[in-house]
RNA sequence: GCGGGCGUCGCCAAGUGGUUAAGGCAGCGGCUUGUGGCGCCGCUAUUCGGGGGUUCGAAUCCCCUCGCUCGCCCCA
């Protein structure tokens, strides 16, 4: 192809879908507002290093899957492939943190080098939380309730919660060695990507999709009987909270997040409708996070949301219930009117008008074409409109406008141009 | 990075070696220079993602390349 066209796993928004998208965001912000949480907005770009420390070097996003370069002054540079560490990074560069918790929220693209497939763009987009400053139990469950109440809200039903414990670093150090000298006894039953994980990331075979290395795993060490007692303890009072909240959820003990900065409290919420990319929103503890890049020592919570992901979801259920709540979100929205207009006079007057009719508050599409009225009312009709506000020179020459119900088959109406807010009234009705 | 499927108009597509590349939707124009939703008529791909090859002849076969898609990997 030689026409020029975006990179590839880079998708343009179109005016459609974006409109679903500010829908989705309008909810997200309201709910984020009444929950505490303070917006924040950090640089795409940031400095190669802050992932390398924050994510963790041995990590498949930082290995292989960052979009970095030297910039003019040969600084390493790379696009953020999530959004926990730069806000992290700015919380301590800004001294957040000695005024206290944190609550704050973001919303952006994501950069990460994969091969594209369903729900998996190289640019994406999260919506995210992160809770600095938080420690008890009881703060994860209101993290993952703000995550499972967005959802509900959005409309999305059908979706699935799996938390898991991490525990402490000295917990998972234990247990990593008990299943590494496990699964060593069996090095030659495991699939080839497990075996290479045996020595880079021993954790990450435990959610392997090799249906034998499953099975294997069945008889392996588990997480949960390696935690100390304060951290099954911990673990406890957090299914203890979402019980009491009502929160459905399943054990899961095979989950761990790609990212080494979790610990303790992980989960995931999952969706039947994406295929292979099933995780709508993912996240987790990271107490150690905010003093490894430099911080005070500061315990922490967060997750972020797939907003690619979430449209897939809203959209499937919005075509499964199309007078849900989700439906209502997807669907397009239509102009109060549609300003039909033709002649010299009339067209510089329905300018006027339209913007009168704006500033008022009213969705106002004005036909520009200077076509005949019958393809114009074709254009009104299509548009969806629910009146079409006919301005024709006879009008405009006595100062007035003809109100047209585009809907049912009502009588038009006529009114004075000087009548702004009786226009207004019966657009508005119905 | 690895494997499978695919690539014909803005969208959905028929065509699978023989020369004019169906059709539908959308768009534009007309029937209708003052009233839409229906209908009818017309227009809209010198070209089949791109490049090369085989052939008298290719959208149809072969090679390369780009892209999309599904799965692995990984995660949102």
């Amino acid at each position: 192809m030689n026409q020029l066209q975006s990179l590839r796993g880079m998708v343009d928004l179109l005016p459609e879908t974006l409109q679903r998208w500010q829908a989705v965001e309008a909810v997200a912000r309201q709910h984020f507002l009444r929950s505490g949480f303070g917006e924040i907005r950090t640089p795409l770009l940031e400095s190669t290093d802050l992932f390398c420390r924050g994510i963790g070097e041995g990590t498949d996003v930082v290995g292989k899957e960052m979009y970095s370069f030297h910039d003019r002054g040969d600084r390493s540079c790379t696009l953020r492939p999530e959004g926990t560490a730069s806000v992290v990074r700015a919380a301590v560069q800004h001294g957040l943190l000695s005024q206290g918790a944190q609550k704050l929220w973001y919303a952006g693209p994501m950069f990460r080098y994969e091969r594209p497939q369903a729900g998996r763009q190289r640019q994406f987009h999260q919506i995210g939380v992160e809770w600095l400053g938080a420690a008890s139990a009881r703060s994860d469950v209101e993290v993952i309730a703000l995550a499972w109440d967005l959802l509900a809200q959005l409309g999305v039903g059908g979706l699935a919660l799996e938390i898991n414990s991490l525990g402490t670093s000295e917990d998972r150090q234990a247990y990593r060695a008990a299943l590494v000298a496990w699964l060593e006894q069996r090095r030659d039953q495991l699939d080839a990507d497990s075996q290479a994980r045996l020595n880079t990331n021993p954790l990450r075979i435990l959610d392997s999709k090799n249906p034998e290395t499953q099975a294997l795993l069945e008889q392996a060490p588990t997480l949960v009987d390696a935690l100390c007692p304060e951290s099954s303890q911990r673990f406890a009072a957090v299914q203890e909270g979402l019980t009491a909240l009502g929160i459905p959820f399943r054990l899961n003990d095979r989950l761990v997040r790609g990212l080494d900065y979790y610990g303790h409290t992980a989960f995931e919420i999952t969706s039947d409708q994406l295929g292979a990319q099933a995780t709508v929103c993912g996240g987790g503890r990271y107490d150690g996070l905010v003093g490894q890049l430099g911080g005070p020592a500061t315990p922490a919570i967060g997750w972020a949301l797939g907003m690619e992901r979430l449209l897939l979801v809203l959209e499937a259920a919005a075509k499964a219930d199309p007078m849900g709540p989700a439906a209502r979100l997807v669907s397009a929205r239509a102009p109060d009117a549609y300003l039909v207009n033709r002649g010299e006079r009339a067209e510089s007057v329905g300018l006027a008008l339209a913007r009168a009719l704006r500033q008022q508050g009213l969705t106002v599409e004005l036909d520009g074409s200077g076509a005949s009225f019958g393809k114009q009312f074709k254009r009104a009709d299509r548009s969806g409109a629910r009146w079409a506000v006919v301005l024709g020179d006879e009008e405009a020459e006595r100062s007035e406008a003809r109100l047209k119900p585009l809907k049912q088959q009502s009588e038009e109406s006529t009114v004075a141009l000087s009548e702004i807010a009786a226009m207004v009234g019966l657009l508005r009705c119905q």
